[in-house]
DNA sequence: ATATTTTTGTAGGTTGTGTTATATAATTCG
DNA sequence: CGAATTATATAACACAACCTACAAAAATAT
């Protein structure tokens, strides 16, 4: 049923996006909460009852970004039974990540909040940890393929994460300076590549 | 001769190295000028009188971070005459620059000014068009090396180029998040491998 | 020495941003 | 219907950040 009180007269959740692709494309210090208030179409008072602050407002973003950070490129990582092909539909999730928005590009993770304020490192925080967990799940991926035997002796989990790390977070960059898709792909070819070497055939 | 008047107190080549290092580790918006003048070590106005205003100083800093930027990792590239010698040497010129400052790590032209507010976007497209103008370079070195008969019929020179230069943001970004130089360099091998394929051999 | 010039420190002005008080509108419950 | 409850809009508060008047201090020039 309907609670008792006057009904919103926007969607909370359509909200929540139009949020979340201002701060994808303005970081979380680039933003104001006018862009914010302006994006949702309501007043002020409105988006604060909904959301409660920036701070928790910006939470509520990172976390249903995180969301779709999951359905995509993690879920390529570990879909795929062959290392080779489980980079391979990462880094092309990530692209599509990359280049799929209208608007907003490259990584909200990686770019929405690098300097911040010191009232507001927690956000600088919390999108580090959840590099941090990427990354441990790139790791974690690895591993698993040199359990399975499908990579040679020399292949260093450790190190191939980093690179791949580099790779995704480079790329990231470079879309924010408007690379296109076409060239993300080719450096994603040149990046596959050094997996190659490590690959025993099948 | 002195010029007349009360001499300054502070050597203000000094104080914008200091502001540069502030600069580069908390960016443009995330710094305050009070960070800038506690750093320097004086009071508000003899900084303003020194610099101008934030958007001067941040400017200057750019400048100063450029010159070292040219010593460095550019120099690197158009000093030695084979491509791959250059490379390697522009790529570990860089992990010198993101690893070897105190307190400030990564790459000021790429993390010091993503996301600001609209009436600081000059700094945002001065950052930007450095990174291009760099890029042009990149570009420009490989050109020279397809000249020299140094690379193969089919080593492309802008995705060559756009690879290099993700890998170069990549590891920038890396080292913010804490990558030991020994794990840039890891990377930094798995990304010169790319080029030996295009190599000629001498 | 006095005037002139420039720096310094205190203290405060101005603006922009996050947030909220208050009154009004729209809905449900009894 | 009237009471209760929640959303909306206007308008304004609070605080922090950038910047600057003003007067005192420290140097040079005549």
């Amino acid at each position: 049923m309907a609670p008792a009180g006057r009904p919103r007269t926007f969607d909370r959740d359509e909200a929540l996006k139009k949020a979340m692709l201002v701060f994808w494309d303005k970081g979380f210090e680039g933003t104001t909460m006018s862009d914010i208030i302006d994006a949702i179409g309501m007043k002020a008072p409105s988006v604060y009852a909904a959301f409660g602050n920036k701070d928790a407002l910006f939470d509520e973003v990172v976390q249903l970004y995180a969301g779709i950070f999951y359905e995509g490129p993690l879920k390529a990582l570990n879909s795929a039974d062959d290392i080779g092909d489980a980079i391979e539909h990462c880094l092309k999730a990530h692209i599509e990540m990359f280049t799929g928005q209208e608007g907003a590009c490259s990584c909200l993770l990686l770019t929405a909040a690098n300097n911040c304020s010191p009232e507001h490192q927690q956000h600088v925080v919390s999108l580090r940890n959840l590099r941090a967990g990427y990354k441990g799940a790139l790791l974690a991926r690895f591993k698993r393929a040199v359990a399975d035997g499908q990579l040679t002796d020399d292949a260093n989990p450790e190190s191939l994460t980093e690179f791949y790390a580099t790779c995704i977070q480079g790329m990231a960059m470079c879309s924010k300076d408007g690379a296109s898709k076409k060239s993300l792909l080719d450096s994603c070819e040149y990046a596959l590549g050094v997996l190659k070497p490590f690959l025993k055939k099948a």
